[in-house]
DNA sequence: ACAAAGACTTAGCACTTCGTGT
DNA sequence: ACACGAAGTGCTAAGTCTTTGT
């Protein structure tokens, strides 16, 4: 795995700070790719699948049928009842009509969508009923895609690309209730992306009859191509997977930023406080809104972005003097730090007080949860319960009644062993004795395991642990419990995530410390 | 000094795959 | 071997912070 510890040493080492952010702007020396993997291009429907425009079959063209589809194949999910879903998307359908469709395609109510949805749930399930050595090809192709596309040269190294497709077109959908849902994400083509390489590198070559929009070297960004989405006007980016050693460096940057606050936050919170009091407006306004990032959360957001003139709370404030006055306080801090830094020792805090060292791996896993938990429950990590919660619960419940059956007949069992070899006093019945004791030992270890599971699962039911794990707990206190404790590391972190902290299993030894 | 654009991180949903019990 | 729920993964919107431009 990668060195970040010799990589800092060494940009340590140049001493002006002037010359150490020159230093740190550039993000490679060599950047060599295949370009961005377009989305397939649109296959026209069969002849025998229809649109009807009030009853009436009707045939369109290419481009008019294509975004038909994005429509059918989503008309059972609830956005398309929506009002403004149906107006944008009729809206931009009809900018791509011809003009003779236009004149006859006036209104959605008329459109019937039905055969080609049904068309493309069909094709679904052919795809799933497909037999193994079928299936077995397609994913032999997606791999040889994923080979050839999903990865590049940096700085020698080759490194897995996190999202080397383009996004395909469609229809967008926003969260909540976006005034924008609906729209036609349009089809991303050649023409429209900026390959970043190095200079020597082999340039990735365009589809056939393309070209690209530009070909830049800029070693002071980290992207590999973008593009800009018609919906917001904003950039994507095809960027590294966080397994790289580029996003592993950044991610353990950012929890030495954090573990520095904790050096600095006694400090910053007694100072905050006594500015709630100050004369100067300003001042107080700063000191109530850290105060808000650092205690509550969940209203980070309102407090940054009171961009709105009409209840600007924090009419004194704005995100560059705040921002400028925490960089200040400390080199690198910013607001989202704080978070980082207090569910970090909050894990760490609650691993101390939930975890013993007498206990199996089991209840040692329940504890580690339980403090992952209260660490979702800080950052308001919250999600409905699941759907199938219930049925599910009840399931385990079964299995736990079925359990204990098992282990009231193992006793009976033994039991009766023990009379037999009582009786006979030979080899053969010790050794049965012995052969029952042990089932009835295991038998009672599952039944140990299902009921650390019911709990776990209960106090789980409206907690979501995924984001907190993954982006603001320092993966090295994590590492350091499973070391002390004997827990396999693959216990707590699934492959992905091994492969996303392989930094800080690489790093961190048992005495680790936030 | 401010706003807009650009770069990069975080978040949650939906689909796919895996693991377990039957 | 098969079905089911749980876990894992892919995708992309949305958020934060930095940089750029006026």
């Amino acid at each position: 795995m990668c060195c970040p510890l010799i990589h800092q040493t060494e940009s340590r080492s140049h001493g002006r700070w002037e010359e150490e952010k020159t230093e740190d702007k550039v993000k490679w020396k060599q950047l060599e790719h295949k370009g961005p993997y377009f989305a397939p291009l649109y296959e026209p429907l069969p002849d025998d699948v229809k649109f009807y425009y009030d009853g009436q079959p009707m045939k369109l063209s290419l481009a008019t049928e294509e975004i038909a589809t994005f429509y059918a194949k989503m008309l059972d999910h609830e956005y398309t009842t929506k009002e403004i879903f149906q107006n944008n998307f009729f809206r931009d359908w009809k900018e791509e009509m011809t003009e003779k469709e236009q004149e006859i395609i006036q209104s959605l109510d008329k459109c019937d969508f039905k055969e080609i949805h049904k068309y493309f749930v069909d094709k679904n399930e052919a795809r799933k009923a497909l037999p193994k050595e079928e299936k077995q090809k397609l994913k032999e192709e997606t791999d040889k895609i994923q080979e050839e596309y999903g990865y590049c040269i940096l700085d020698g190294h080759r490194e897995k690309i996190g999202n080397f497709k383009t996004e395909p077109p469609g229809l967008f959908r926003g969260r909540g209730n976006h005034p924008k849902m609906g729209m036609l994400k349009k089809r991303i083509m050649p023409e429209d992306v900026i390959i970043n390489c190095s200079k020597d590198s082999k340039i990735p070559v365009p589809p056939e009859g393309h070209k690209w929009k530009e070909v830049r070297c800029d070693n002071t960004v980290t992207w590999l191509a973008s593009w800009t989405e018609n919906i917001q006007n904003s950039l994507k980016y095809i960027m590294l997977n966080p397994s790289s050693k580029l996003k592993g460096e950044k991610d353990w940057q950012k929890y030495e930023v954090a573990r520095r606050l904790k050096g600095v936050v006694g400090k910053i919170r007694s100072q905050y406080r006594d500015d709630w009091k100050s004369r100067e407006m300003k001042t107080r306004q700063r000191a109530v809104a850290l105060y808000f990032i650092d205690k509550v959360f969940k209203n980070l957001k309102l407090f940054m972005q009171n961009k709105d003139p009409g209840d600007d709370l924090f009419d004194r404030l704005t995100t560059g003097s705040l921002n400028s006055y925490l960089q200040d306080l400390m080199a690198g801090l910013s607001a989202k730090v704080f978070r980082t830094y207090n569910a970090s020792i909050t894990l760490q805090e609650q691993l101390k007080a939930l975890t013993n060292p007498e206990d199996n791996v089991a209840a040692k896993l329940l504890a580690y949860n339980r403090a992952n938990r209260a660490v979702a429950v800080l950052c308001n990590h919250q999600r409905a319960t699941p759907k199938t919660f219930e049925k599910s619960m009840q399931a385990l419940q079964a299995k736990i009644d079925a359990k204990n059956q098992q282990v009231e007949d193992a006793q009976a069992e033994l039991k009766r062993a023990k009379a037999d070899h009582k009786a006979k006093k030979d080899v053969k019945s010790k050794e049965a004795v012995e052969k029952k004791k042990k089932l009835l030992e295991k038998i009672k270890e599952q039944l140990e395991k299902l009921n650390v599971q019911v709990m776990d699962k209960e106090e789980n039911k409206q907690i979501a642990l995924g984001t907190s794990k993954l982006n603001y707990l320092d993966p090295r206190i994590s590492v350091a419990w499973c070391k002390k404790f004997g827990v396999p590391i693959e216990k707590i972190y699934n492959k992905t995530q091994r492969e996303k902290f392989a930094w800080a299993i690489d790093m961190a030894d048992e005495d680790f410390e936030f």
